[in-house]
DNA sequence: GTTTGTTATTGACCGTGGTCAATTTATTTT
DNA sequence: AAAATAAATTGACCACGGTCAATAACAAAC
C-alpha cells in the first residue's frame, strides 16, 4: 500500500517542472540539462531522478502536456468534411513535433508505454488522437465521402502512421526545402481515404 | 583535394569494425561501448572518434551492413504477386529491426540523411528498398491485382511507412503479446494496396 | 639520408546523465 | 513529548561518450 506523496514533495516536483518548461521556453527541449534544471530549482540531482526516471522521463511529461493541449485544441476544432480538411486541422501537431527532432524522438518512445505507470500523458495522449480521428471518420464515412471497405479505427491508426512517416523524413532532409511536412502529407492521406 | 587513406588507416577501420560485430554478436547492439570496442582493437580511444563521428556512426555502419544483405536477399527472391506475399518477403527486416529497439532508432535517424556524407550506407538502403518496392507493385498493378489510381512510387513508400508504423508500436507493448510486427502489418497493406 | 609536410594515433581531460548509502524532515505510535 | 517508523532529499561518486593539443608514423621533396 503507498502512501500519498507530502506536500513538500508536490511542491518539489512543481517546482522542477516549472523550471524545466522555464529552460525549454530560452532554448529548446535539446537545451535542458540536469545541472541546470536543479540549479536553478534549488535541489540536488538525485532528487530530481527521484522524480523522473530520467531526462527522457522528465521530457516526456513537459512534451505530454503540451501534446493534450494541442489535442484539446484539436478536439474543439469543428470536425473536417474532407481528406484535406484532415490534414490542415492536424497542421499545429506537425508544425509542433517538427520543430525539434528530439520532440520526434520521445513521442515515439513513449507513444506506447502501458499507461499503468503514471506521468505517461503520452500513451494516453496517442490513444486520444486516435480515438478522436475515429469520431471523425465515421460521420464521414456514413457521408459517403471516404472509403467504407475498412473500419475506421484502422484508417484513424493509419494516418498516424503516416503522421509519424512523414516526420521521419522532414527531419532527415534537414529542411532546407520549402515545403512543409503537412505538404507531404497530403498525398498519402488523400490515397488512404480515398472512396 | 584530399589524399587517399593510407593502408594503416584502413587496416584499423576494419579491425573496429570487426571487434564491434564481434562484441554485437554477444551482447546485441546495446550491449556496445566505445571502451570496449577500442581496447579489444587495441587502440585508443580518439582513433574510434577519428574514424566514426559517434557511436550512432559506428551503429549506423553496422547495421547498414546488415540492412544491405537483407535487401540483397529479398532481391533475389520471386516478385511477390499478392498483398500477402509482400508482407511474407518484407518479414526478414521487420523480424530484424523488430529485436533491438536500437537498431529502429539508427535506421529511423539515419534513414534519409543525405548520402553526401560517406558511409551513409542506411539511407542508401532506404532508397533501394522504395526502389525494389516499386518494382514489384508496378506489375502488379499491370495486372490488375492492386489499386491503380496512385503512382506505385506514392504507395511504396507508404507500404515503408506501415513498416516503421508497426516497429514503433511493437516496441511500445514490451512484444509480452504473442503477436508478431508483422501480423500487425498485414491490415495496412491490405487497406492500402486494395484494388 | 635528411628535411619538410601530411596523415594517423594517442590519452589525459571534460561534460553530462544517473546511482545510492547516508542524512534530514515529516508522520505515526506509545 | 519522546521514540520509532517512513518519506524526501542530499551530494559525493561512477560510467560513458566525446574532445583536442601533442606526438608518432608515414610520404614527398631535396
Amino acid at each position: 500500500m503507498t502512501r500519498a506523496p507530502q506536500k513538500r514533495r508536490l511542491e518539489t516536483r512543481a517546482r522542477l517542472l516549472a523550471v524545466a518548461e522555464e529552460i525549454v521556453a530560452e532554448g529548446g527541449y535539446g537545451a535542458l540539462r540536469a545541472e541546470d534544471v536543479v540549479s536553478r530549482a534549488g535541489v540536488a540531482k538525485g532528487t530530481l531522478f527521484s522524480h523522473f526516471r530520467d531526462m527522457d522521463g522528465l521530457l516526456a511529461v513537459l512534451i505530454g502536456g503540451r501534446v493534450m493541449t494541442l489535442l484539446d485544441e484539436m478536439e474543439q476544432t469543428a470536425p473536417p468534411q474532407s481528406p484535406a480538411q484532415i490534414c490542415a486541422v492536424l497542421a499545429p501537431q506537425l508544425e509542433f513535433v517538427g520543430r525539434e527532432r528530439v520532440i520526434f524522438d520521445i513521442l515515439l518512445r513513449y507513444s506506447g508505454v502501458t499507461a499503468a505507470q503514471a506521468e505517461e500523458v503520452i500513451a494516453e495522449g496517442f490513444l486520444r488522437q486516435v480515438s478522436i480521428l475515429e469520431d471523425w471518420l465515421r460521420p464521414m464515412q456514413a457521408a459517403g465521402s471516404i472509403r467504407t471497405d475498412q473500419p475506421a479505427l484502422l484508417l484513424a491508426e493509419g494516418i498516424q502512421g503516416f503522421l509519424n512517416h512523414v516526420l521521419a523524413i522532414w527531419f532527415c532532409q534537414e529542411h532546407d526545402t520549402g515545403d512543409s511536412p503537412r505538404a507531404a502529407l497530403q498525398p498519402y492521406i488523400d490515397a488512404w481515404l480515398v472512396t
